[in-house]
DNA sequence: GCCAAATTCTTGACCTAGTCCAGAATCTGT
DNA sequence: ACAGATTCTGGACTAGGTCAAGAATTTGGC
């Protein structure tokens, strides 16, 4: 597949994978392009969004890709209690997530305690902790009813 | 099927389910009982534990009752990301986990910061927050190698 | 520019945890 | 003990995701 890069996104995008030493495919550029400005969405989400832009994509390309982002750090999974994985391209930045019961919405919050909170566990039984995960479960405005 | 109370500790899991308004069969309580000292089970491992103890029960009996006791407070379900649903029954106490990313060993974790941390959210969207649940992520010393 | 090696993509089968349904069995209050 | 409510069983089904093998694409060295 020939790969367009005309504009200066998906140029930046291409940097950012030979950075990760990554190859550099239109399915992978189109995977992160869907990322940007979609928080939370979900790998059929996904799918869909480079299906319209591509033309089509295999559901394991999706798969591979998305994991080889989260590997490399350029995306992070997240996946409440009793819903499906979501990614975001929002990384870095110890940042948590408010969700709905009722419906799964989902906003991301910062956390009102300061920086990395909780990230000391009283007894960390030898474990080498790198990440402290909150979600905050409630019910969105509309699911109040 | 008959249901045999020949132990104090069944006739206490009988009267706390009668709190809660619920019948009283063989099944919940041998569910009760495989949940008791067991942090963290399946729903497989719950069946097979109930299996052992009454012969048989059915995958919907045990999903059924789960959900029953999760509905009535008596159990917690956790399912951290990438792992299958989990059940334990230290309720009501504003508790914790540290999960291992290499094999999903689980342990109990009291908050090292005060009472209910981070559970207020910077910009609460309008949702009516009734938890905050805290995931400690790392690798466990025998995935350390 | 071109080629071989490495990587990635496609297709299609498969798996697991969990849900849905309808009828049979069991429990509860009277 | 009886009727009504609840619960249990068995079996089909679903969604989300994984596995495997071969075809296609990308990349680095010439």
């Amino acid at each position: 597949m020939i790969l367009l890069v005309n504009d200066s996104n998906a140029v930046d995008l291409a940097d950012k994978l030979r950075d990760q030493g990554l190859q550099v495919t239109a399915q992978r550029i189109a995977v992160m392009e869907a990322l940007a400005g979609n928080p939370h969405v979900t790998a059929e989400d996904i799918t869909e969004i480079v299906r319209n832009k591509l033309g089509s994509i295999s559901r394991q390309a999706v798969y591979d890709t998305l994991g080889v982002f989260v590997e490399k750090n350029l995306l992070r999974r997240i996946q409440p209690a009793g819903s499906v994985a979501r990614y975001e391209d929002r990384v870095g930045d110890n940042h948590h997530h408010l969700v709905c019961r009722g419906c799964d919405l989902m906003y991301d919050i910062d956390c009102a305690v300061g920086a990395t909170p909780c990230l000391t566990a009283d007894d960390d039984h030898g474990f080498l902790i790198d990440e402290a995960e909150v979600v905050h479960w409630g019910l969105c405005p509309a699911c109040q009813t």
